[in-house]
DNA sequence: ATGCAAATAAGAACGATTATCATTCGCAGC
DNA sequence: GCTGCGAATGATAATCGTTCTTATTTGCAT
């Protein structure tokens, strides 16, 4: 792992808690994760960074389009790798698992609704909250 | 003005700060309000009720089924009066206006697609952040 | 009117996030 | 490879929205 190219495009210097937040973020297995689940993971690889580091480098990261941010229900910030792709999110009841989806029939009639309206789309956000209909529940938290 | 039946029927005592909050939400000229809205409207008209309150209120009425409350983004917690039906909502990011909107395919596209994924929806929140194309924003913050 | 459970107001407490600031670090220039 | 300086960090205080605690007040059935 060698993306120090990518902080540098951004802008931002190369450093110890900027490289291992991005790094978790690209071979974590939840790809969405809160301040505080980026600190915790942190601290459990027995990374020595301050919280209020991963809340500045968080930001930076979603500054520089590195990382994407959303507010689902539940107050906290979670983040994601921005893939340059859009999606939605299905968020689990049971186990707060995100799942992505992609639907161009409600993107498009999205535009055709805000247009009547006379309004200019410049961010939408579709959280779907559900629980999983398979007997138990795959995702652990 | 005489809603204490609705508290009634909620089981809620009919209390001063209970009928007030319930009358700003019925004649206030925004639909949306934020606890903090309605705290400081209610100062503005004299009248005495404590922030906790305001905050105890919103919820009650929110378990009683008289108001929904929605997590735009931004943290805070705004609350409408619940009409029994259901809509999404575009917020105007000029003035924060909010403005709603139903469109039944978006709503059957998005039960076919978390059906697809295995998931049954209890929930779901679609916000559209936009700015408003008339020349002046005709809506006062 | 009287009493008591329920509701209130004020402020403390809380969780998530941001700001402050002294110390440390990355890195360009020597 | 060393130096120096501005940028980045970490510890902690501060802030913001919200909830909890508790002593006091209120609605309302009797």
């Amino acid at each position: 792992m060698h993306q120090p190219e990518h902080l540098k495009s951004a802008g931002l210097k190369s450093t110890l808690p900027r490289l291992k937040v991005l790094d978790l973020f690209e071979n974590s297995k939840e790809r969405h994760l809160s301040a505080e689940d980026v600190y915790k993971q942190l601290l459990g690889s027995g990374e020595d960074v301050g919280l209020a580091t991963v809340y500045r480098v968080l930001t930076q990261f979603e500054q520089a389009g590195l990382l994407v941010r959303h507010h689902f229900e539940g107050g906290k910030s979670v983040f994601e790798l921005n893939k340059g792709d859009h999606h939605d999110h299905i968020v689990c009841l049971q186990c707060g698992h995100v799942e992505e989806f992609y639907d161009a029939a409600i993107e498009t009639r999205q535009e055709k609704v805000a247009a009547g309206l006379g309004f200019a789309i410049r961010d939408h956000a579709l959280h779907i909250y559900a629980d999983c209909t398979k007997k138990k529940c795959p995702h652990k938290r």
